[in-house]
DNA sequence: ATGAATGAAAG
DNA sequence: CTTTCATTCAT
């Protein structure tokens, strides 16, 4: 029993049936909202207790490539807490963190199977192996985890309001537990520490991270299971024979730092591995990988490729220099009071509405400026009003979804943080902080339940989340690009309107404005009609009709 | 302020 | 052990 748990305030009270905190009287009010009669809840999924945490992130509905098919037989399995997380025996009551995106990315990418066993089973490797691939994931496709971590996040918050990160806790704990001399507090030890495995794992250690990046090189050329197995063995064929020509050479035993000739050749030789893969067959996957011209050479000696350098995997995408990852864009710290404390258990849609109402404000304290993240946004300050709805709207409200998924071909959609299009409203710039958010749906089922009608409403339309940073109006055109800040004007909404991983672009949006004029149009354009009158109470409202999506697996 | 440390999954 | 990312802690 661990002497220091990190969710202690948790367990100040303890007589509910599901251990969750305790019922605080929820006040939710003093804002006056209006509702949709016909409004369904739109916490069916998560509001049950029972479901495990992690289904937020298992979502069973195969949608490549943004979801790895997993094998029949783990599907519907849980990985959590509730399982006993890794080994790690922990007390019943332990509360994880909320996994990241990459972790996300991760657990599903192994438990995918998609790299087998033979090729590589230790899991260190494999998370040097999907590193490099997550670092090769285009933006699309990284927002997908993003978002995931977003909606774990929430629920977590949702599942344990007071739950709070606390690094030192454990540690001390185990300081505690023993007494003893302890490895010498270095963790992460990377390279310092202990690297002791110098001599015999001098060329091995070299040749296993090249390894690793091959074989993140043939992810992403779409090779997985057996073909991924196969061209691996081909590799270590050619690779063999290439680390056996060198090390009759000379070597004095030195890596790391060496970032000399050896390292270099290496990584040649597995650049021109990987064209000649390539050639053998074309990579089935998308991304900015596609270099047909290199495979041309595919001359290979004993099937081996010829020497030559080429580009290998990017380190970083360019494009991500200015994105602003959603988790950022949506950060709002776990460990931040809860702005409305009110009872898990207690929620129902309408209590979701209530608090979201009556939590959107435009505090701009919790926002931190991403010093280090997009080199420069002369827009921040926009973003962070900004970005202080947007939090709440996570934190409280919560993602009723996922980012738009920007799927090859499919235009930018104008609800797409980092795409707008014509997504003026015209409307009457008042200045008017509510913002409500709800779902017409089919309430209950889990997961795979498609939704029909997605309504969104706001009572403002000009909270000041019109311009995305790095976006500058086209008055003209009643458009924003990407050129910079300008005079922007509140013309445009930009709504974090998400929808789970799994739904397909919604087919028309619609929307109502307090003129009780109606839009409607599909993601990449909106058209106004007049038609519909005096039904939402003269508030803002926006529709979105869907087809083929699906409920995010966590709402509120 | 900013870097270091922690821990989330996994076996 | 090993990854990335989010968060907290310490300087």
């Amino acid at each position: 029993m661990p002497a220091i748990r990190e969710h202690d305030i948790v367990s100040t009270d303890v007589d509910d049936d599901d251990g969750m905190p305790p019922l605080v009287d929820n006040p939710n009010p003093s804002m006056t909202f209006t509702f949709f009669t016909d409004m369904s809840p739109i916490t069916a999924l998560s509001a049950d207790p029972t479901v495990p945490f992690e289904t937020i992130w298992e979502n069973p509905l195969p949608a490549p490539p943004f979801e790895f098919a997993e094998p029949p037989e783990s599907q519907g399995t849980f990985h959590g807490p509730e399982r006993v997380s890794h080994g790690k025996k922990r007390d019943a009551s332990y509360i994880p963190r909320p996994p990241n995106a990459f972790i996300l990315f991760r657990s599903s990418f192994i438990r995918s199977q998609q790299v087998p066993e033979k090729v590589e089973g230790n899991h260190s490797t494999l998370s040097k192996i999907i590193g490099k691939y997550w670092k090769t994931l285009p933006r699309e496709e990284r927002e997908v985890w993003e978002a995931k971590a977003l909606v774990a996040q929430a629920e977590h918050r949702r599942r344990y309001p007071d739950w709070r990160f606390r690094p030192g806790a454990n540690a001390l704990a185990k300081l505690k537990v023993k007494d003893g001399p302890q490895t010498p507090n270095r963790r992460r030890t990377g390279q310092g520490g202990r690297k002791t495995k110098a001599d015999a794992t001098g060329k091995k250690r070299k040749s296993g991270d090249e390894r690793c990046a091959m074989i993140a090189d043939l992810l992403v050329e779409g090779k997985t299971g057996v073909d991924l197995e196969d061209a691996v063995k081909r590799w270590e064929d050619c690779a063999g024979r290439d680390v056996d020509r060198k090390t009759s050479n000379a070597d004095g035993g030195e890596r790391k730092a060496d970032g000399g000739g050896d390292e270099q050749k290496e990584v040649a030789l597995a650049n021109e591995f990987k064209s000649h893969e390539q050639a053998i067959s074309h990579g089935a996957r998308d991304g900015a990988n596609a270099d047909a011209s290199a495979s041309i050479r595919a001359k290979s000696n004993e099937g081996c490729p010829p020497t030559q350098v080429r580009a290998q995997t990017p380190d970083a995408i360019p494009d991500n220099r200015f994105r602003i990852p959603l988790t950022a864009m949506f950060k709002r710290s776990l460990s931040a009071p809860a702005a409305q404390p009110s009872s898990p258990d207690q929620i129902t849609s309408h209590d979701s509405f209530d608090s979201v109402f009556a939590n959107i404000t435009y505090d701009t304290e919790d926002s931190p400026q991403r010093t280090r993240s997009p080199p420069s946004f002369s827009g921040e300050q926009h973003e962070d009003a900004a970005h202080a709805v947007f939090s709440e709207s996570i934190g409280n409200l919560s993602p009723l979804v996922l980012p738009s998924i920007l799927r090859e071909g499919v235009p930018a959609r104008w609800n797409d943080p980092y795409n707008l299009l014509e997504t003026s409203l015209g409307l009457p710039s008042t200045n008017c902080p509510e913002l409500t958010y709800a779902l017409d749906s089919p309430s209950g089922s889990p997961v795979d339940q498609s939704f029909g009608t997605y309504s969104f409403y706001s009572m403002n339309h000009d909270f000041d989340r019109t311009v995305p940073p790095g976006y500058t109006q086209d008055t003209q055109n009643l458009y924003c690009s990407p050129k910079g800040w300008a005079d922007c004007e509140p013309l445009y909404e930009q709504m974090p309107i998400f929808v789970n991983e799994y739904a397909e672009a919604p087919s028309a949006y619609d929307w109502c404005t307090t003129n009780n004029s109606m839009y409607t149009g599909n993601p990449d354009v909106l058209h106004h009609y007049p038609n519909d009158t005096g039904r939402f109470g003269g508030h803002e409202m926006i529709r979105m009709h869907t087809e083929g999506g699906y409920l995010p697996t966590i709402a509120y």
